[in-house]
DNA sequence: TGTACATCAGTGAACGCGCGTTCACTGATGTAC
DNA sequence: TGTACATCAGTGAACGCGCGTTCACTGATGTAC
């Protein structure tokens, strides 16, 4: 976490040319380490090398400044879900790296993924119409496409919801280091592998006996 | 809110009496309205009509108080999961409604929720041997006793971690607002109870087609 | 029952700190001529 | 190419605020005699 610029002899300029992404960026590391709460704005213009002040050129504040985190969160998170879904493999195959491209997110864009779920949430693409469809929308879709035959009669949302869930539960008890490591213990990608198939196909037959 | 004692004119004594009860009190509502991170010895000892110095007669200081409200939280969700285990009916019955119990006490007790996610996990009940076990401990022994034939080979753990990744992850998402609501949408109770038959009879069965 | 006194749970004032935000300012940039 | 000037992105000092924590104190309680 080196400033971007160094101490006062070294910079490179008065102006910094580029705060706006560089603010953005260290309140991502920032909400990463200590959560949206533990983030303030005085050390993100530390980091930055700039004074507080500076930070009013390009946000109305800090409220604002976290709403562009969870923008850019979103929109990323969305961008890796879709690539997943749009690479090579059986419709199952996409699926299944699908969910695990949602939490290498949560794992490696903690700042992000906590942003996101302070502010917008993961459904909502945007107020107008015509927007990227949202991180829910495209599980939807790819459950109806790589389970052509539905779910008995259960509606692809209500499997949707079940899946995000569990890979929602996974993700965040995952960061708050809840859940148990170690060598011969089963890591969140093979639980959500596991719990995925079972929540598709378990959906679709109901009770075994 | 209102506090225990009223204004300066209205207080029954100058010893509270019953301080150490009420500000944990006083602490889970604050941490049910504004998070871990929101919460503020200041407000706690002012809603109880007290200087905020006198807490220090009962608490070390305000990270002691976090960690008895996340232990009277471990408590009461263990008591709330057991009761439930431990109730009539066939043991399918019994620990459907464990689930529900679970998704109730996170609702119910948003605050207790955090606390114990903030500190110490579900799973520890204490360092030294012989305690109560934890909520953890009761999923998996609940596990065991609805499903004695067990789940074609799979461990009851790795099922419990599912179906607690499941509940934790309706618990948050509904305690962040992020979860459908409506007439015709199902909602957590539904989803968790379809989820966990998915999960304990697709672990077994493993997919059908 | 009444008095002296130790114990202890509160008070209230003060502290140092870091926060978000404001303001008048100044240094750098780039455009017009 | 050189100069004047408008624009704008930074500075730095200051603000009011609320926080957690400390300290010497004081009022209430309960026990010994």
């Amino acid at each position: 976490m080196r400033p971007w610029r160094e101490g006062p002899g070294d910079r490179r300029s008065y102006h910094h040319g580029n705060l706006k992404e560089a603010l953005i960026e260290a309140a991502r590391r920032f909400i990463a380490e200590r959560g949206v709460g533990g983030f303030t704005l005085v050390d993100a213009a530390r980091l930055v090398g700039v004074t507080p002040a500076a930070l009013y050129r390009h946000f109305r504040g800090r409220e604002a400044l976290l709403e562009e985190v969870a923008g850019r969160g979103f929109t990323d998170l969305a961008e890796r879900l879709a690539r997943a879904l749009n690479a090579r493999g059986t419709p199952l195959e996409r699926f299944t790296r699908m969910g695990e491209a949602y939490l290498a997110f949560a794992e490696e864009e903690p700042g992000y993924y906590a942003a996101i779920f302070e502010s917008r949430g993961l459904a909502q693409p945007g107020e107008e119409a015509g927007c990227r469809p949202s991180p829910f929308d495209l599980l939807v879709e790819a459950l109806q496409t790589t389970f052509p035959d539905g779910f008995g009669g259960v509606a692809p949302r209500f499997i949707a919801l079940e899946v995000w869930a569990l890979a929602h539960g996974f993700a965040t008890l995952s960061a708050s280091g809840h859940l148990p490591k170690g060598p011969g213990v089963p890591d969140k990608y093979e639980l959500l592998r596991a719990g995925v198939l079972a929540l598709v196909h378990g959906a679709a037959g109901g009770p075994r006996s």
